[in-house]
Order: structure tokens, then sequence, then C-alpha cells
DNA sequence: CTTTGTTGTGAATGCGCATTCACAATCTGA
DNA sequence: TCAGATTGTGAATGCGCATTCACAACAAAG
């Protein structure tokens, strides 16, 4: 008989083993893992008795190089590990979980071409969907051109034109309301720490903030406004160069960017013997689960990173399923705590 | 000819379609992406031009299916979206880039057998490597005889006879070590706030609290052990159960199993209008971003979250490569910031 | 001008699986 | 009882690629 000699290493375990054991066809054993057409219930039973036992699965790359399909969905980002991203990160993976598709990672990166490496890496995999988090500089036209091969969803940019595969939330609209809250609350001269003036997020919620302060008949103070950089770190540097303005103008309330930037921005002002929020009313965006912890708890908005991501994940599948699936405006919420007072006039 | 209708769809993109192009075999072809044999240069030339004009990829499934390899690692956790992990895994995220391999993504959860679920997806995919983070309830066995299926590394706890895959920290020692700190400080009388005790990091931190005490001749008081969860909000309910009964144990110092903890019991004893280091010291575990930030800034002990991610990722290349990694001991180095004062007899 | 290498190339094979097609066995109805 | 319908099964094919093998063309050596 042609069978392995003594020296061969034992077969892979493959459906045409499955079958030989069975004393079936491979197609049998297919058709049962499958579940498709009829097979005798006896022979079925055989099967998955066989299968199990022996711990046998189906090879994805060859199901995959068959169904044209891989069942995983890239995800190009250069934020992970960011308290915000991950909550997205974290969306996307629960969104995903139970539909059989599985997130595969690539990481871009400012550094030469490392986002388009890192895409073409997600391609060649043959990604069924894919997910773009902000960051990456792809033309436009590109990103047409990648929404016309597969299913595509960006996540916190709008793209012209690809309006309904982008999930994005309005910044601007809260950071007016978070001034429009501020002035509510008699505040007349408001600082703002923005974020980095490169990304639409950081300029959004600096127009808010201009936009709700003409609103109400106030002027908008270039040296009022500090450029952060998202970071932990920057809400320090920023909160200093505005302390030193604070004789020429004195600023009763200041709207951070975000609340990363907060945390350090209310240490940098306890430094200065500034108090939170009796001399300065502090407010931040996006509410991380810290932030309802500092002393005093801060008036944020609420950025539902979550959900986004679970909304993108949601997005692609509904994509893959051939449904335009309805992208719903996430609200962004004021949670009103401790860290803005009314001012007293 | 036996060529396409005209109602035929265009044929995919594969190699042989760039061979007819080419007007050579789909076999030069192949030599030439792989780099590997002799090809006439000016063929080869061509070759890599009209490749580059059709923008062709190499399917990665097929050459799966050829070469055995998927060029993937799979990663298996829980705890994704927690600040801790996300930078483990940013960790393991950086660590692959430039490898070539990509990280898939399983989330495990507490429900029914979704970890064994998530995991057989990972397997099924045929994924080179293999990541775990803590939290799976997978026995000793079962992780044996995956290791020898293929390359595992384990990341936040020890495996016996599985030493040489697991990447852990000595959180015993670091607890000792923080405890120690308090001690030296002058202080007697010390509370613990642990994480979870069904978890190995909340037993060792808390054994290693509790050895210190006896080493210095103090005594473990189980009143003063207060059970967290290692989330934002416990370390207020602790905290509240603690100054309780501070009349009958007044302890001075309290050593918080983790950061997230320590914020939040930070803002209880604000709210209970106890101060920080004044009336009691505070000393945390992991120094998460934002506690250098915290008022008054925490000292904490660092715990290396982001290179623990990237050992892993070195570690599962490493194992790929058929070397057997020597994983060094990541430090857990005690960061002095403010939160500790010398206990004024 | 043969012989032995060397280099460049194509044909053929198989990776593990889904699927189509053909066919045997069994069942239906008149 | 026999034509047709139904059900269960195996053989064959191909997905896109790497790789092996065979062979042509040509160069160097005798």
């Amino acid at each position: 008989m042609p069978n392995l000699k003594p020296g061969d290493k034992k077969p892979a375990l493959t459906m045409y083993e499955i079958a030989r054991l069975a004393g079936v066809s491979q197609s049998t054993v297919s058709r049962v893992l499958n579940g498709n057409k009829s097979v005798a219930p006896d022979i079925q039973a055989n099967i998955l008795k066989i299968v199990e036992e022996l711990n046998y699965r189906p090879n994805m790359a060859a199901r995959g190089l068959v169904s044209g399909k891989t069942l995983s969905v890239g995800i190009l980002t250069r934020y992970m590990g960011s308290p915000f991203f991950s909550q997205t990160l974290r969306g996307m993976a629960v969104g995903l979980t139970g539909s059989g598709y599985l997130p595969i990672i690539a990481l871009g990166s400012d550094l030469g071409s490392e986002d388009l490496d890192a895409l073409k890496l997600l391609l060649e995999r043959r990604v069924d969907g894919l997910i773009l988090q902000v960051g990456w500089r792809f033309s436009d036209e590109y990103l047409h051109e990648l929404a016309a091969e597969l299913p595509l969803v960006v996540v916190g940019q709008n793209i012209p034109g690809l309006e309904d595969h982008c999930i994005v939330v309005k910044s601007f609209d809260a950071a007016y309301k978070a001034t429009a809250y501020l002035i509510e609350k008699g505040h007349t001269c408001i600082a703002h720490i923005s974020g980095p003036l490169f990304l639409a997020d950081g300029i959004e919620r600096r127009n808010g903030y201009c936009q709700a302060l003409m609103d109400h008949g106030l002027e908008v103070i270039p040296e009022l406004i500090v450029e952060g950089d998202f970071m932990e770190g920057s809400g320090i540097v920023a909160t200093e160069k505005l302390l030193e303005q604070r004789q020429k103008y004195p600023f009763s309330a200041i709207f951070i960017a975000n609340d990363q930037m907060a945390v350090s921005a209310r240490l940098a002002l306890y430094r200065r013997g500034v108090a939170v929020p009796g001399d300065v009313s502090l407010i931040g965006f996006d509410d991380q689960p810290d932030s309802q912890y500092m002393i005093p708890p801060l008036t944020t908005i609420r950025h539902p990173a979550y959900q986004m991501g679970m909304l993108a994940a949601q997005a692609v599948l509904g994509l893959l399923d051939g449904k335009r699936l309805y992208l719903p405006d996430l609200p962004l919420e004021l949670i009103v705590r401790e860290s803005v007072t009314i001012r007293s006039q």
C-alpha cells in the first residue's frame, strides 16, 4: 500500500482525513460541517463524533480561498492606547462579537508612508471590511476608491461624498453647548485650551467655542485660546500660559478641549492657588472614566467613544450584509458636575 | 477564442492575470514577487511595472494555504478598554509592527464558554502565534496542549511548567516595597484596598502588603483590608468602609491595589474632609497616565504595562523564529510623588 | 565541434476546502 | 409494476498561490 512509511510525519488534520476515518467522502464531511444538505443521521452523528474527538478545526485559509471571504475586519488606527480610542476599539470588538468576524488591527503612524504600508497589510489579507480611525493621511479620492472596493467605515472624520460611511460626532455643537453653559452661569471672560488645530476635532471644538461667544455678544480674545495637544501633559503648560495673562484678561472659566488635558490643567491651577470652581470654573470634553472622580468632579461633555466603535462595527456588518445602515446621530450630552459654579458678579 | 463573453464580470486580479498581461507564466511572476530565483532583468521590471499599475496584491489566503502560515498572531483578552490593558495591547501592536505579523483580537468573557469560543475562532484562523491575556478560565493542562501546538505567550499569569512562556511581573515584591515605604515613613497603621481576591494580581498585592507588615512587626488587621474590584468606582465604597472604622483603627495611610481605585478613593477622602497626605497618606499601584496629575500627585508603583505587551510580541516573534526568548524581569519601580508624607508621631 | 554547467522559463502539482455534477438507491403514484 | 421524483453520496473541479521538475537556451570548458 502506498501509505506513509514509518518515518513520515503524521498527516495534517484535514477534512479528507476525517472522511477517511468516517469511511465517507470528503464532500460528505463538508456537508455535515456546513449543515447544508441532507446527510443520513447516523453518518452525520458519526462524523461529528470524530470531529469532536480529534478536535478538528476547518482551515479558514482554505475556506476563504473558496468563498472569497476571510471573516475578518481590518481596523487601521494610530491612537491605540489612548484612553479614548481604546473605548472605541472595545466598542468595535464587542460590536463584532457573535458575528463570526474578528478584527485585525494595523497601526499607522506619522513616519513616512507607514499608514499606507499598514493599510496594505490589511488589504493583502483580504479583510472583508475596513474601519479607518482618524489620523491617516489618505486623500479623499483614495478613500473613495477604497469604499468602492470593500465595505468601508470611517470613524471620527467626515469625508465628502462618503457621509453615509462616516461616523462622526457633532463636536462643534457640543463645544458650543459647553461654552454656552458657562455663559449661562454668568461667565463673560472664558478661556479655551484647544486640541491640536490640525485635527478636525481640535478645530471644531474651538470653533464651537468661538461661535458661542459671538452669539452671546462676547469677544473672542485670541490670547485666551491656547493650543494643546490632547495629551495629559499639555494641560499644565497651557494653563500656565493662560494664567500669565490673567491680569490682562481676568477669565473666570476655561473650556478645555478634552478631559485628559483638564486633569493636568486642574493640577496647574491647584499649584498656583487658584480655586476650582471658586476662582475658575472648568468644563471638559469627553467624560473619560476618571473625570467624575476629579476634585471637584468635572463638568464635561460625554463623548460616546464606545458607542462610536460599536456603531462602526455594526455599520461594516451591515455593509457586508448589503444593507446600507442608517447611522444615527450620536448624542453629546452635557454632564453637569461640580467644576462649574455661578459667577458671582 | 474561449475568452470572456461581453457579459462576463472581469476576472479577479490574480497572479495568473498578471502573467498573462506580461506574456510570461504564472510561476515567473511568483518568482519576481518573492524575489527568489533569477529572472531576466527586463522581464522582472516589466512584471513589477504591471503589478504596480494594476495595484495587484497577492492573496494571503492562497499564500497561507501553501505556506501554512497566516502571518497573524491571535490575542485573546477580556479587558480591552481598560486603561491598563490598552497599554499592553498597544505594546503588542507596536512590538509586532515591522514583522509582517498582524494581531487578530478575540474577546473572551465570563458568560458561558465564550472564552473557548473566542479561542476557537482564533485557532480556526490558524494564527501562527497566540497571546493570552489574563482572565480566561482554561486549565493548566489545556494551556500545555496549546503551547505544544503553537507559539504561546501568556501575559499576567504564571502557568506551572510554562514559566518561560509567561510574562509576569512581581506584584508581590512591589506591593511589599510600597508598604515598606509607608512603614519607613513612620506609618504603623496602614489600610489596604485590594483588588478582587479571585485574581492572582489581587492576591499577590495583598500578600505583599501583609508580608511587609509582618516583617516589620506590625499586625495585619483584617478589618483594614477591604476588597475592591480594580475599577474606578470601587475606591469610593472601599474608602468609606475604611473610614467607618477609623475610630477603632486609626490608620494613617492606605495602600491601594491600583491607581484607578486610588483616584476615587482620593475623592472619597476629600468629601469626608480627610487631607491627603496630611491626615492619610496614599500609595497606589500601576502609575496610570493620570496619576501624576492627581491632587496631590500620586506616589505609586509603576507597572510596565506597555513593556509587557511589547515583550509579549517579541516573545511570540522569537518563538516563531525558533528561538526561545529570554524573558527579562520587568522592573516595578516605586514612583515617589506627593501623596505620602512622614507621619508626625 | 561536442560535453558539461549554468541560467531562465513553463507545465504540473497540491495546499484544504466548497461546490457542482453525476449517479445510485429509495420512494411516489397510476 | 414501471416511469418519474426524491434523497444520499462520491468524484471531480477550482479557488490563488509556491514549488518542484523538466527542459530549452546559451556559456564555458575540453
